[in-house]
RNA sequence: GGGAGAGUGUCCCGAGUGGCAAAGGGGGGGGACUGUAAAUCCCCUGCUUUACGGCUUCGUAGGUUCGAGUCCUACCUCUCCCA
């Protein structure tokens, strides 16, 4: 291993961002000179981005760091013809509608991690439906059809695991790796842009869109995948009980975020610290020497870390607050989730309320099993109800279910 | 266009003989043990204001039958072979 000469290969590398590049020394020399132009594109698929976009986002907020320009790319375009990539099936096409709505809440995530405007190497954001959605067909196949082998493109991995499966592909999805790879040309063009970084899945994209540059005259491409990040466990991450973990405050809150990284498993600890908190590596290295029940601490740090990058310092403290009392003292700490109810109401009815469980059916099961409690007392009957007298002194009660979910519960 | 197969419990895979709320996994939830961890063990995993009750589920729509996931017809979607 040789060693690296630009600040941004090095903290990608000690991180463990990195899973495949096409060319580290020729990338390294360009982030050494700080003339790095890298993107990364984003489906517009759901109204937020979650987790398992972090590190993504987060690779782009070190190449900031180390002086070169990111470009957030929102696939605008992209979206309306759908990734086949690690899917067995097809997406389903979403409407134009649906993918501007996403669009728009997808964007402010990336204030939080990188510098628009007047930094001195501005991040930027462009749509590809800018230029996506003005192609002409013929001309098109005429200037990047021409340049793609089908026989290539059967042999990728996204088109491969389709046919093997034998599972339909249709002829728009196809397509999608010519966008993608048209798409780096075009911004190589436009903003000078040279590298192209994205999960490992995407590799394959990535590496045709250097080949069609390559075809089509744009300076020397480069290519960057970070690894699918799992859990130890084998699970996918950012998925939880109630489903995926997304990033915007009002889809998952800031106090559910921070438990979120709270729960981290033991041996995942170390590798996410340096891959979604920007700790010092020093920092890093003793808090990962934690052993037994102290590597609880660890998990702290990265809660309070991780959250106060997406949300902000203050959110994290008072998320770590809450968690704090709730957890440690087994007080109704304020900053629980809250929910106003009519009271009196049935203990059901309020468990399903609350998002605890679907149906009434399932509260009764929960309780059955003795998952349910009000003010830290176990609901044995499942015709309990909440009425005005199991609020405290500050008008609420809280209704628990599990060890881990709670919330609190207000008079409308 | 011709021929052969497939679509099952609104997360996934997957058994299924005319009596089926439908085997078994995975995933998920809960409990025990712990440290808000992992591993392990146990329980639960269609809806319904009690129910050995009612209702809704096996691609869609009809039909046969006391009774249909299971049989028949048409249609939709997918896969494979031929053209």
């Amino acid at each position: 291993m040789t060693t690296l000469a630009s600040d941004f290969l090095n903290i990608l590398t000690s991180r463990g961002y990195i899973h495949q590049c096409s060319d580290i020394p020729g990338l390294d020399a360009l982030a050494a000179k700080r003339d790095v132009t890298a993107y990364i594109g984003f489906d517009c698929t759901a109204p937020s981005l979650h987790v398992g976009s972090l590190v993504q986002i987060m690779m782009l907020h070190w190449l900031q760091q180390t002086g070169n320009q990111p470009i957030v790319l929102m696939g605008g375009g992209t979206t309306r013809v759908g990734d086949p990539s690690g899917r067995d099936e097809s997406r389903k096409i979403l409407s134009l509608e649906d993918i501007e709505n996403n669009k728009r809440g997808i964007q402010n995530v990336f204030a939080k991690f990188l510098q628009f405007g007047s930094a001195s190497p501005a991040a930027a954001m462009v749509d590809n439906a800018e230029w996506l959605t003005k192609l002409n067909y013929i001309e098109m196949l005429r200037d990047v059809g021409k340049h793609f082998s089908v026989n290539r493109m059967l042999a990728m991995d996204s088109v491969k695991l389709r046919l093997e499966r034998e599972h339909e592909l249709s002829f728009i999805e196809f397509n999608y790796m010519v966008l993608q790879a048209y798409d780096y040309v075009e911004l190589a063009r436009r903003y000078g842009c040279n590298l192209q970084m994205g999960g490992s899945d995407q590799w394959g994209n990535i590496v045709n869109g250097i080949d069609l540059g390559r075809r089509m005259g744009t300076h020397q491409l480069y290519a960057l995948t970070s690894p699918l990040i799992t859990l130890s466990s084998g699970a996918k991450m950012g998925k939880t009980a109630s489903g995926a973990v997304w990033l915007n405050a009002d889809m998952r809150s800031p106090y559910e975020y921070w438990q979120f990284w709270r729960n981290t498993e033991d041996a995942d600890v170390g590798r996410f610290l340096k891959l979604f908190t920007t700790l010092p590596m020093a920092e890093i290295a003793k808090l990962e020497a934690l052993g037994g029940a102290e590597i609880n601490e660890a998990k702290k740090a990265l809660a309070n870390a991780a959250t106060a990058l997406l949300h902000g310092k203050a959110a994290a403290e008072e998320a770590a607050e809450t968690a704090r009392k709730t957890f440690e003292e087994g007080a109704s700490a304020a900053g629980l989730p809250t929910f106003n109810l009519n009271l009196p109401i049935g203990i059901l009815q309020a468990a399903v309320a609350v998002g605890f469980v679907k149906s009434n059916g399932e509260a009764k099961r929960a309780i059955a099993n003795g998952a349910i409690r009000l003010n830290d007392v176990q609901v044995q009957d499942e015709k309990a109800a909440i009425s005005e007298s199991d609020l405290n002194a500050d008008g609420v009660a809280k209704l628990s279910s599990g060890k881990k979910k709670h919330v609190l519960i207000k008079r409308t």
